[in-house]
DNA sequence: GGTCGTTCCTGAACACTGTTCATGATGTTA
DNA sequence: TAACATCATGAACAGTGTTCAGGAACGACC
């Protein structure tokens, strides 16, 4: 990584989403950033106004590469999709959802990802702000569970073992793995918001 | 707040929450606390081991501090209740949703969160995986919720403004207060929750 | 060809951060 | 009186995000 001259913001981005996905957060420090593009940190500066912004591009770029989910007239199927590509976005850079999370959080970037997932219920759910409110609470449901993941991920892959929340003692069995019973896991969740929204616009009145 | 000899662990927790709270996580150092104290930063070291553990005993203590709730034959308002006080524990604290999301990721503190929300659930759900899978989205709901409205009330308590997610340009009248609106929001989707919970056990098979 | 202006970077510094460690002052117990 | 656990000191280490005056490279204009 040492092209001789001029980077561009894209090139400070990418590199930076490389030191995440192999080092961690905690060790995307500015001054490392710098050094694996052999540049002062200080030059960092130009591209970008300061680290917060830095990582909302980054969260950015995460989602931004969720993949595409074909259309579909079932609009839970739909949704779900939407929702198992944006978990599978965040699953794929190490700390994506603890990244994505505090961004979103700080209403600066990673804003695409509601949108995605209202696509579907907007289809069927005529009241905006219901849709808005259903779309937010699978948003926290994936950021929720797959940040646990990610951190308890890293935890066993360090050796350490503690009674994490949502872990049984018997399941110490495949470690670092997302494991076919976390994908129910999170499969169940979701249809529970869904069901409850068809609930919500069937049986009775839709409105907040 | 500058007793003359020896603190113990509970004065230092006691204190990291009063900082907590008067000027934000950001500002809670060790060094900082050290001075509220009166006392050198070294001498935190003997009550606490290091600053992860001290945030998750502060957030023990966020949650543990959430009202009781009576008890109730309706699991659903049960539950409702229950998250209710939880909220409103994080609300309680300023970053205490921040806070909270953290320590729980590493899987260190707050615990007990998870057990109250689930009290309501498993009275009427066999299954203890479905009761675990249900009570954790309504935990991840409440965290990723009430981080995003405190994140809000700082930002625009600093005169920031920025296009949050979930803000219409119109709703930028109270500044730095939770609405009604935001309370019905968040009853809304945890209401959502629990209709799909009850459709899954009545009109399907409950499994995962 | 020389001057301007933009673009991108250097090098040094500032004001912090969490954490460690040898040392020391207490007070209780034997 | 001696030993011990308890709780603190003060200095240091290695790292952090960020700022700022200056400088090298480049294209454009006259």
């Amino acid at each position: 990584m040492s092209k001789p001259g001029h980077y561009t913001r894209e090139d400070v981005v990418e590199t930076a989403l490389r030191i995440l996905d192999e080092f961690g957060l905690a060790d995307l420090s500015m001054r490392r950033l710098a050094g694996a593009l052999d540049v002062q940190p200080s030059a960092l500066y130009w591209h970008v106004p300061n680290k917060q912004t830095l990582l909302a591009l980054v969260a950015d770029q995460i989602i931004e590469r969720a993949a595409a989910v074909e259309a579909s007239d079932d609009w839970q199927a739909r949704t779900l999709a939407e929702a198992f590509a944006i978990r599978d976005a965040l699953l794929a850079y190490r700390d994506g959802a603890e990244v994505v999370s505090s961004t979103l959080a700080l209403g600066l970037g990673a804003g695409g990802a509601l949108a995605r997932i209202r696509v579907g219920i907007d289809a069927v759910c005529p009241d905006a702000e219901v849709a808005r409110v259903a779309a937010e609470s699978i948003l926290f449901l994936i950021l929720g569970q797959v940040w646990h993941e990610q951190q308890r991920m890293q935890a066993d892959s360090l050796g350490v073992v503690s009674a994490a929340v949502g872990s049984t003692p018997e399941d110490a069995k495949a470690p670092s793995q997302i494991s076919e019973k976390q994908n129910d896991s999170f499969k169940f969740g979701v249809g529970l918001i869904l069901a409850g929204l068809e609930d919500r616009m069937t049986h009775k009145f839709s409105s907040l």
